[in-house]
DNA sequence: ACTGAAGACTTCATACCTAAAGTTCGACGC
DNA sequence: GCGTCGAACTTTAGGTATGAAGTCTTCAGT
């Protein structure tokens, strides 16, 4: 019907109410407003992403050093973490861990050292230029921020804050069911 | 204070609020509203992504190999597409959708073949087993989803539904000023 | 037809992550 | 005090991503 001459169909890419009616076609059992949801969601967050990674990119750090930034100024001053700590809050492994703070040592955003009063412990602390690169990320991100919920009223920005909150909530009852 | 014995204090991931929290107190400027917004979206997203990779681990498959199930069977039938079509699609470079398809290639999950009309062109398509995988994964998705939801009523997953399309489309649009 | 430009995919070099083994230091029992 | 266990970090090996250069096919101009 649509298509273009060729075979390539340009696919420009899926919407989302399309790539949903696909999916019942295909899976009979698909709640589409959960699917809506879950897809939408998916979406913004890769959207997002790129948006974060070329401000980041325009002040000369990746999007990976910012968020070891970000977790450094909210342990609160005087901004120092374990290695273990910033892994965790990360999501990655001690391993990956070593090699990022390495490059970020490098550049001048934190600086390594052992913990005299107990020697195992590595103590990571934001320099005065780390500190500096997050102020200038974090201006530009909520430029970006506030640029993306424009649209939605106060009222709804509280709804929706609400409402991914209990999301959160429960996909960590899901993983930890203490 | 309220510190643990030794010098690790624990710290079991600090509560979206308490981050926030400190963001204000280092940055004015913030809105807190907005804040809580696309922290929860990027927690949540962080957190259904891991879910993801533990159903899809117990399939024998990767997280990444389901996405491009996905992308193929949402193209509808026959199942068919080029890798550049499928890169788009998943925000990948050209480079890693051929080490992609080599992987799933060899994992009999897709076929790959010229296109003899045109032989500049490559044909991805999906294997019975591909097919199957997906539908599995999918039943084992649909359920963690409506899990996930459980705690929202139909009006208020409609109404979050709307939200994050609408920011879905504002974002597109800071991306693509066309 | 022949040549050059553009497009689609692959190859190569490099970067970063994970998993597992290794190292070093501190804590506890004897 | 001394040896063993355990914790915190680092190192190593291997997999998957990116970016740039390379190959092959098609299309347009002459």
């Amino acid at each position: 019907m649509g298509d273009t001459p060729d075979g390539t169909t340009s696919v420009p890419e899926p919407s989302l109410d399309e790539q949903i009616a696909v999916y019942q076609r295909e899976f009979q059992d698909l709640d589409p407003q959960v699917e809506k949801v879950v897809s939408a969601l998916s979406r913004l967050n890769r959207r997002m992403n790129v948006a974060y990674g070329r401000q980041t990119a325009a002040l000369g750090i990746s999007n990976a050093e910012w968020e070891v930034l970000k977790a450094l100024v909210i342990s609160g001053a005087p901004y120092r973490m374990g290695p273990s700590e910033l892994a965790k809050q990360l999501g990655l492994t001690p391993a990956a861990m070593t090699h990022r703070i390495d490059r970020m040592t490098a550049e001048g955003l934190v600086t390594r050292e052992r913990d005299e009063s107990n020697r195992v412990r590595v103590i990571v602390e934001l320099t005065d230029e780390g500190r500096s690169k997050w102020l200038d990320a974090m201006r530009a991100a909520t430029i970006f921020e506030e640029d993306l919920l424009q649209d939605l009223s106060t009222a709804e920005r509280g709804v929706l804050g609400d409402m991914l909150t209990r999301l959160l909530d429960r996909v960590e009852d899901l993983q930890s069911p203490s």
